[in-house]
DNA sequence: CGGTTTTGACCAGCGC
DNA sequence: GCGCTGGTCAAAACCG
């Protein structure tokens, strides 16, 4: 599969400052209805230095160590091989995918939550888990299980701050939420029948 | 029985 | 070149 807006070249994603949680995705990355956990974007500034933000940010590396100051950051917009397409699978594409650094939208957040898992209104499929250096909980790696969906997140608890869990995104959906379609059909139905008279 | 999770193995990048 | 580390695969186990 050759890419579809490379121009050859690796080049670093530029990362930038983001305003977590509530990113606006074409589709919307979180679900109206959160569950108990208590999103907490920089409205704390925690800079929570035990963190490799650098590591999760930062696709193999990518970043300069400049940009430490910034705990929630987001890469490039840049479109990268696989963005938004699906990816065939074969043991080729793992080897490319790993030699290639990875340009896809990229951005972390914290939340605050006895769950590892928060309910984003998107469903996920776990396809690794590791135990990380310098954190004495292991990261779990995720998937999105929609056919043409090739969004990924990670997840990891702070080992200081256990009731911190640090979410990392990487992808856009190309493809509704479907528990928000879910809540948001019988209400828009209602609105259209009582929008007739 | 189909979808999901678990987990050991594999592989590539990086630093030394 | 070698070892370490992170990311992914894939078979087996698990679950509703």
């Amino acid at each position: 599969m050759e890419p579809l807006h490379m121009d050859g070249q690796e080049r670093p994603a530029p990362l930038q400052p983001l305003l977590p949680p509530l990113n606006p995705t074409p589709y919307g990355l979180f679900s109206p209805s959160l569950p108990s956990t208590s999103l907490q974007p920089s409205l704390e500034p925690q800079l929570l230095p035990e963190i490799d933000w650098i590591g999760l940010l930062s696709a193999q590396g990518g970043l300069s160590t400049d940009n430490k100051v910034a705990p929630l950051m987001e890469a490039a917009s840049l479109v990268s091989k696989n963005g938004g397409e699906e990816e065939k699978g074969d043991k080729d594409k793992r080897k490319s995918s790993k030699m290639k650094k990875t340009t896809r939208p990229r951005f972390a957040f914290q939340t605050r939550s006895a769950d590892d898992i928060l309910d984003d209104g998107y469903r996920w499929r776990k396809y690794g888990q590791k135990a990380v250096k310098n954190s004495s909980y292991p990261r779990s790696y995720y998937r999105c299980t929609h056919h043409t969906c090739n969004v990924k997140k990670q997840i990891q608890r702070l080992s200081k701050d256990t009731g911190i869990v640090v979410t990392t995104y990487e992808g856009i959906h190309n493809h509704p939420c479907e528990k928000l379609m879910e809540t948001l059909t019988p209400l828009l139905r209602q609105m259209q029948f009582l929008t007739r008279f």
